[in-house]
DNA sequence: TTCGTCATGTAATGGGTTACATGATTAC
DNA sequence: GTAATCATGTAACCCATTACATGACGAA
């Protein structure tokens, strides 16, 4: 079982799909493209991924069939394309709103794909995510303070460098949070049920 | 055989000890406030690897033995301390200028042991991994280029972000790279053969 | 005496990579 | 016709995590 649910790869080959069919191949230019400065993704965990969701369904091969292409019996690409139940799927991991979502390895699909998530999802994905980089903010600053004295040069500047890097991150949420707030003027006051809401649609996903 | 070779722990580890004796539990701490920007590692990992180290004699408990603290039998702390032949190897590890030192997992932690390279070494290090780097943005750059335009805001914004951070450390590493230039005044030209470089000391390790 | 944190460990699992193997298609 | 790149796949491995289990020690 390498490699369909659980990982990243899921949200990123269904995602991809959603937007138009594509074959094994280009889908991972496509990914590495996305997300190049992030992360890449080799064939060896692609293919396996593209197996499993077949299997479980999510995901089915396109037939050109009839149009344009008469050839018979040729057919070295194979195109991928996401089913019904695959639709269902992506937008279950699209409402996720946990660390799943906002954790290093996660957070660029998840904001990739932000098109086709909910507004209030998004919301809370981007704010879980602040906190999270205000954590790690918060517990090395403490630690920096203690021992600062007996640092060397090199790891004094590695720390000045992380530090710079996720502050950067820090305000750049915030400013995307901003402009997210001003999308959305419903919820005055904090509530904590959340039953209907009647024009939130941002959806798309069909 | 989970943990000691291979991975970034054991630069982790044999670095972290080779300025103070520790045990795991400090050891942890210690190195997630040194790294805690960029990566964070769990206990599930660090104490297997320990046990990898001591098995391969790379590290060797520490017994207070005889002053301040004289109560027999009590050793709930285990606290480790590296061998001559860990120092060996972690010479070896701080010598190797390759991939495994540039890549984003490993960088970090070869840049913070800095301090215990060589001079040409960490040159090396940096050019590495900027153009590592450089090769990213141009991938990703040209492939943004064929596809701006149908591109949604959010996948936009998402790689303007990620251009701007790559190019930022990419800035970073140039600043570097020119200091440390300035500190080994040899090799005026090119040269392919790198024979004895007779006052190029900088590795302290003992 | 109970709660937090210090402290050490293990088993199961996970999510992905590397390296390998194969073949079709296109460009020169 | 041969080299590059497109295209698909598999097996073995890797490095680390999660979740769990245990217990000592200090402070409230």
């Amino acid at each position: 079982m390498t490699g369909a649910r659980g990982g990243v790869l899921e949200l990123a080959v269904l995602g991809s799909l959603h937007e138009t069919p594509l074959h094994g191949y280009e889908l991972r230019k496509r990914l590495n493209a996305l997300l190049g400065m992030f992360r890449a993704f080799s064939y060896g965990s692609l293919y396996p991924c593209l197996r499993q969701l077949l299997a479980d369904g999510l995901i089915a091969e396109e037939q050109p069939a009839d149009v344009a292409a008469p050839l018979s019996g040729r057919r070295s690409k194979i195109v991928y394309k996401l089913t019904a139940e695959g639709k269902e799927r992506l937008q279950e991991l699209l409402t996720q709103a946990g660390p799943s979502a906002w954790e290093d390895e996660s957070f660029g699909i998840h904001f990739a794909f932000f098109r086709h998530t909910e507004a209030e999802v998004r919301l809370r994905i981007l704010e879980g995510r602040r906190s999270r980089l205000e954590e790690r903010l918060d517990s090395v600053r403490t630690a920096l303070a203690r021992t600062r004295e007996r640092l060397d040069s090199y790891t004094l500047e590695l720390q000045r460098h992380g530090l710079e890097s996720v502050e950067r991150e820090v305000r750049w949420l915030n400013e995307l949070i901003a402009t997210e707030r001003q999308g959305l003027p419903s919820t005055p006051t904090d509530r904590t049920d959340r039953a209907e809401k009647p024009g939130s649609d941002t959806t798309d996903l069909d």
